[in-house]
DNA sequence: TTTATAACGTACCAATCGGTACGAATATCC
DNA sequence: GGATATTCGTACCGATTGGTACGTTATAAA
């Protein structure tokens, strides 16, 4: 049902929905309201089922490289983000989203924020990450990054570059 | 005339246009041929008009930290940058352009990567810049990391979080 | 079986999109 | 001044959008 939305979720009417899914279009408002539940529901399903990978990837045990090799895999040669990630695409047409989605999508943006922070937070305490760097300048950065790679992903870029171009960005994470 | 385009290119339609700028449809109609003509047109312009200062900055003499630096300066601190970029924009909804725009957008994409790429080139020669990277992945690199810096500006962040996430970025290019 | 209730989908709504037909207004030329 | 050519904008076009009114069908209770 929410496999559809491997293209922009902003270029995809309820109309065309429909046709897809075989729904009328009173049972698919009946079921979730309009298009910003719609979106939104979708939004969850894909966060509950693809994005907590994310956090499970950096548990705070994790050494810092294997984090940032697995997070750098992840989004370069991961297949399902071989169309990108939906979260990214609904944030980057956020202004365009009703307003029940763009609380989850912020939602889900401040929690990543707040769940690299703490990972970061710990690998420091671990003596495993040196330097003195912003912990939340750099939680964002990692988030951004990550987000970057998805998009040149969704428009088509050799993975092999977004994987040089992922390994490049997390290197400036580590270095002291 | 062209600046009605700090908003999202994509989110402001011919009517909106013709109302802010004074001019009937069919005038504008004759003018450009249609929506397809007139992005490429204002994207032009502002080829000319701003994206051209970024070549001014890397100037193959230009010592690599310098250049670096002014670019971060521009992403994050120029005061034309301040809702973002029109050619990132335009890139990032890349598929619902016309041909004539598109065709411009990425021949300025192109553009962008092979003079970053040149004068990488140049800086390498000149034994300025160390490392064995490759050329065309760095300044693909360089590129995405700008666009990411002013589509962040272009979505309200912290100009100063900006601008240490771009020196995070930029370091990885420097570090041997 | 009859009746009350709930689910369903056709066929519509107003709004907006990019684009244009065509008559009115203006400028040019003799 | 009058005929011709050209520019201009009103008022429309068909397509598409998200959303819904309402008659119809299936279900459940009696």
């Amino acid at each position: 049902m929410s496999a559809y939305w491997r293209d922009d979720p902003a270029d995809v009417s309820l109309n065309a929905i429909c046709g897809l899914a075989g729904v009328s279009k009173p049972a698919l408002y009946r079921e979730f309201g309009g298009e910003d539940g719609l979106m939104r529901a979708v939004l969850d399903r894909y966060a509950a089922k693809v994005l907590s990978d994310i956090f499970g990837i950096i548990s705070h045990d994790t050494p810092l490289d294997d984090a940032l090799g697995a997070l750098k895999h992840f989004a370069s040669a991961d297949p399902r983000m071989e169309t990108g990630c939906v979260f990214f695409k609904m944030r980057a047409g956020r202004h365009r989203l009703g307003p029940k989605t763009r609380e989850l999508v912020d939602a889900i943006d401040a929690g990543a924020v707040t769940a690299f922070a703490g990972y970061l937070e710990a690998r420091r305490k671990a003596g495993d990450w040196k330097g003195d760097l912003n912990v939340s300048t750099a939680a964002r950065y990692i988030l951004e990054q990550i987000g970057l790679a998805l998009t040149r992903r969704a428009s088509g870029d050799d993975p092999a570059q977004i994987n040089d171009m992922l390994a490049l960005a997390f290197s400036a994470i580590r270095r002291p």
